[in-house]
DNA sequence: GTCGCTGCAAAACATTTGCAAGAGG
DNA sequence: CCTCTTGCAAATGTTTTGCAGCGAC
């Protein structure tokens, strides 16, 4: 929590946070700032609720207009993307851009993570090989649902 | 739109609708049998909306609120499933329970089914030989983003 | 200084709920 | 008949919008 220059900076690394939204085409407000940390902070997928009762923490004054607004500019910018859920009622939020799958855990609701390149491989490969009738494939998303073991 | 037995059943295959749902454990009210036939008939996975609209073609006095209920009921009875969607505002159900995967098209916002078993063996043998870290999986869907081909 | 962003509040949508009356098995 | 389902309407939840004032660049 306490950090070298926190009278300035709430976020650890505010200098990263801000090139990526210059790397957008963004204004770095102090809103986007607090939302994009959030984002990236908070595990499982938030919705825009989630993000902004995390947000006024650090930011009362933040409303949740702002929080959509915001999230809203990150997809636009290709800073963010929507995830795609079945369950719940609510738009839920992905700060990572890069090729991923996702663990659907039936029990808790949550939305993990799942990192393999061993497995895009595969992907990739076996529509090269056979080739999908009258569409052109951009990227690839594995959804696996099950549930986390208890130990 | 004419058919032999148009003073009876509404759709062709009345009978095989019946069945579905008596197997469901849901009684076969008008309103339900029409509903899921919509369901069966519009192309792309509807919304609750889409398949009131195309209902109420047939039997203007089902209201939007019996949809939605006779929808849940479905889902909740394995009869049918919800899609997971990451564009758009409402919910999108899918007929087909068999497991199978999605081709989103970003043109269109077409979401078009696509079956593969050689493809589901291949993700499934991946899985048995790797597994997956307190995780178990029970269903694969592979989403795959890109667009039509144009000809 | 300009123009984009914020906060507020209202509007637009999407979904759920409660309940009396009606229909299925 | 008994129970589940329907239709209506109101409640709840989610996302968008309009606009005046503020702040980033």
């Amino acid at each position: 929590m306490a950090s070298s220059t926190d009278s300035f900076f709430p976020a650890p690394d505010a200098g990263h946070l801000r090139a990526r939204l210059a790397q957008a085409g963004l204004r770095a407000t102090r809103q986007r700032l607090v939302i994009l940390e959030s984002l990236l902070t908070l595990p499982g997928h938030p919705t825009a609720e989630q993000v902004h009762r995390q947000v006024i923490s650090q930011e009362p004054s933040i409303s949740l207009g702002t929080v959509y607004k915001a999230l809203d500019s990150f997809v636009a910018a290709g800073l963010t993307r929507r995830v795609a859920a079945a369950e719940g009622t609510s738009r839920r939020y992905d700060a990572d851009c890069t090729e991923h799958h996702h663990l659907f855990c039936t029990e808790t609701q949550e939305i993990i993570d799942y990192c393999d390149p061993q497995l895009d491989a595969l992907i990739r490969e076996f529509f090269a090989a056979k080739g999908l009738h009258d569409f052109q494939p951009h990227s690839f998303s594995l959804h696996i649902t099950g549930s986390k073991v208890v130990k």
